[in-house]
DNA sequence: GCCATAACGTTGCATATGCAATGAATTTAC
DNA sequence: GTAAATTCATTGCATATGCAACGTTATGGC
């Protein structure tokens, strides 16, 4: 039963690998990719918030985000109330490659289940959907 | 539908990040339990290979090896045959620790399937199965 | 046999990572 | 209202990581 543990493991750190060689030529190795995706889809979280959304490391997180606001993809806004928090959107820059990353997403995501029919592509989301941890 | 690639890598880094928290004591954090584990049920496996079947990068396994060389996991021995590989055994230590390893892995696993039926996990194991990388 | 090609282990180097700790802002309890 | 506890962002530090490169050994083509 822990196959299913051991496989999806597997199966992140390949996709991991590739998706970095695939977009270290934007700047974008590292995980740095996932940054932009989610705050162009989910703009104005904070960065503690973010970090949770993608289950990574808050300081690395961090480190990660301020790279990615050097290099002009990311741009932070402080709160108005909460002045703990500041807020990430994506620049004019992030939002132009935004489309790249994610064509590569969902080329990566069809040639993973492309063994799967549609019947059961739809199936495995809903199994994943109910795993808990 | 990349929703599955997101929800695996979400799913292992958080599993990954407990298991290590959880290894740390026995000096095995950074993902060294992994490699206890799988030389444990696959001995003498040559380092490259070892790496690939877990998905690792070559030198980075290699250097983790070398640790659990160094504080008593893991042996290596030359090949009698083959001059350039080296393969890999545990140790009494090793063989004494994987227990407790393996018997995590089984309550991260069925926590994470908590919610499933078993036919709903067979299921999910079986598709699973049929990804491709 | 012999040369080109490939596979392996290994190292150097620049960079990423993550735990522990800090300080500031906020919330909770009383 | 205020003290304690919580939640942020941020930094320090030791360590891990991964690409590029190297030397050695094996393999394939001729």
């Amino acid at each position: 039963m822990f196959d299913i543990i051991r496989d999806i493991g597997g199966i992140t750190r390949r996709i991991q690998s590739t998706s970095n060689t695939e977009f270290r030529k934007f700047g974008l190795g590292n995980n740095a990719f996932l940054y932009v995706i989610r705050v162009y889809e989910r703009p104005g979280m904070f960065l503690g918030e973010l970090a949770d959304s993608l289950q990574i490391d808050r300081t690395t997180a961090f480190r990660s985000v301020r790279k990615l606001v050097d290099s002009g993809y990311l741009e932070l806004q402080d709160d108005a109330k909460d002045k703990r928090i500041r807020r990430v959107y994506v620049t004019a820059k992030g939002k132009e490659v935004y489309p790249k990353l994610h064509a590569f997403e969902t080329a990566c995501s069809e040639r993973l289940t492309s063994r799967l029919t549609e019947a059961e592509k739809a199936r495995l989301t809903k199994l994943l959907a109910k795993l808990v941890f």
